[in-house]
DNA sequence: ACATAAGATCGGCAAATGCCGATGTAATCT
DNA sequence: AGATTACATCGGCATTTGCCGATCTTATGT
């Protein structure tokens, strides 16, 4: 992963004791940091959270009327919460007739896990 | 985490009936739900995940002052940048003199990285 | 064609977030 | 003691967020 972020030794510090050794400090790139700090971000809300727990078991087999009494928000709410998982490349939706089914990309989450590992 | 959801089978319905049984879920692990989506939070923020990235490989070693450098952004921003992280359990800090060194919990991105398995 | 239903989007509002410079606190140096 | 340093916290500001009811779009049934 490439380095992006540099490190730079400290001017000033009390005479006796470095403040730290200089380090050659790899880090993730910038763009695959804002991608994986989307991704966290999108997760950052305890009902996005568990939309995506239901549907990580149940993708492609549970409309969104389906999800929408197991939490205490309105319809809009509800599906704004699944756009912003559509738009973090979380989730897809698969219309059928009237009906949108939600199913989550496992690909995503495997971003995030293989960079927490 | 296992939110408890029972599915109901889909079927075709006459209009005038709703599309789907309400189901039965109470927000079991409402509790887990709240405490991984608060790491996620944590993390939703570019600079934090990069805060932590350069954490992981430096825990303990790398005081604040020579993170600064890293980032483009105030030392007040980063000191709350780093409340914030430390407030959801993800890093601590050890203070040695004028210094504070911050590190990673790893426990807490094991949490998150379990549920994502 | 018309009515109905699922779901997306809009407008608006209160609360939270990220950011900064200024100030506070505590440890260390002269 | 006073000065300096590292870091935390405060006050304020602009942007974003989550939420809602209302409305729009699209598909289906009569």
């Amino acid at each position: 992963m490439a380095v992006e972020l540099e490190l730079a030794p400290k001017s000033k510090r009390p005479i006796g004791e470095p403040c730290c050794e200089p380090l050659a400090m790899p880090s993730v790139d910038s763009e695959r940091a804002a991608r994986l700090a989307a991704l966290a971000k999108a997760l950052g809300d305890k009902t996005r959270l568990q939309l995506v727990d239901v549907l990580r078991r149940h993708a492609g087999e549970v409309c969104v009327c389906e999800l929408q009494p197991l939490f205490d928000i309105s319809q809009s709410t509800l599906s704004e919460h699944l756009k912003k998982l559509r738009d973090a490349g979380i989730v897809g939706v698969e219309r059928r007739g009237l009906w949108a089914y939600y199913y989550v990309i496992p690909e995503a989450l495997e971003e995030l896990k293989t960079w927490l590992t």
